[in-house]
DNA sequence: GACTCGATTTCCT
DNA sequence: GGAAATCGAGTCG
């Protein structure tokens, strides 16, 4: 399956199946273990009042980054599915590249590298620059999963419109989720 | 133009 | 548990 199809669904699809995929950014990176999704007619989204300069990744093409700042100080990457629709992705299991992560973050153990999405951008080197840019070429690397995980569902983060939401997804049993997942909504 | 507030992290008490 | 740090897009006038 060729990315542009893979992001051309739903971004709670996507983000679903994102969990268990390797990404890097120049050879920096791990596995996908928390994401959530951000659809056109959900009023957590950047994109529910229209396109705009800021926003104007996620109605572009699928399968590019979307990244915005948060707080006046942290990046946030996001995959861009659907016009509308975009993938936060929250939380890796680094793998590659730990020296360059624990530097950049000022910190070696591992919990504290790529858990929460300010803090998985800034081990990776993702910043503006990156925004719109494809996720099949330089400087990024995405290899999608080749089996089923285990996957729990749960109520999006840090947001304060939408809240009840259940499209907050990660990798069951995985140390390195940004926070716990409620006991229910888990699925096979 | 001015004001508000956030898809967060960190440090302090 | 709570607040500071920090800034630009979005909103309103």
């Amino acid at each position: 399956m060729s990315l542009e199809s893979f992001f051309s669904r739903p971004a709670v699809a996507v983000a679903r199946d994102l969990i268990g995929a390797l990404l890097s950014v120049e050879k920096v990176g791990g596995i996908i273990v928390e994401t959530e999704a951000y659809e056109p007619d959900d009023p957590a989204s950047h994109s529910y009042r229209g396109q705009t300069s800021r926003n104007r990744a996620m109605f572009g093409q699928p399968g590019r980054a979307y990244v915005y700042r948060s707080y006046g100080m942290h990046w946030c990457l996001n995959f861009v599915c659907l016009p509308g629709s975009a993938v936060l992705i929250r939380a890796l299991e680094p793998t590659h590249g730990l020296d360059r992560m624990a530097v950049r973050r000022g910190t070696t153990q591992p919990r504290l590298l790529c858990s929460g999405p300010g803090r998985l951008t800034q081990a990776l080197g993702v910043d503006g620059s990156m925004d719109g840019l494809r996720l099949d070429e330089p400087p990024f690397v995405l290899t999608l999963a080749s089996s089923i995980h285990p996957v729990a569902t749960g109520p999006r983060i840090g947001i304060t419109r939408a809240v009840e939401y259940p499209w907050r997804f990660g990798l069951v049993g995985s140390p390195y989720l940004s926070c716990r997942f409620p006991d229910v909504g888990m699925t096979a």
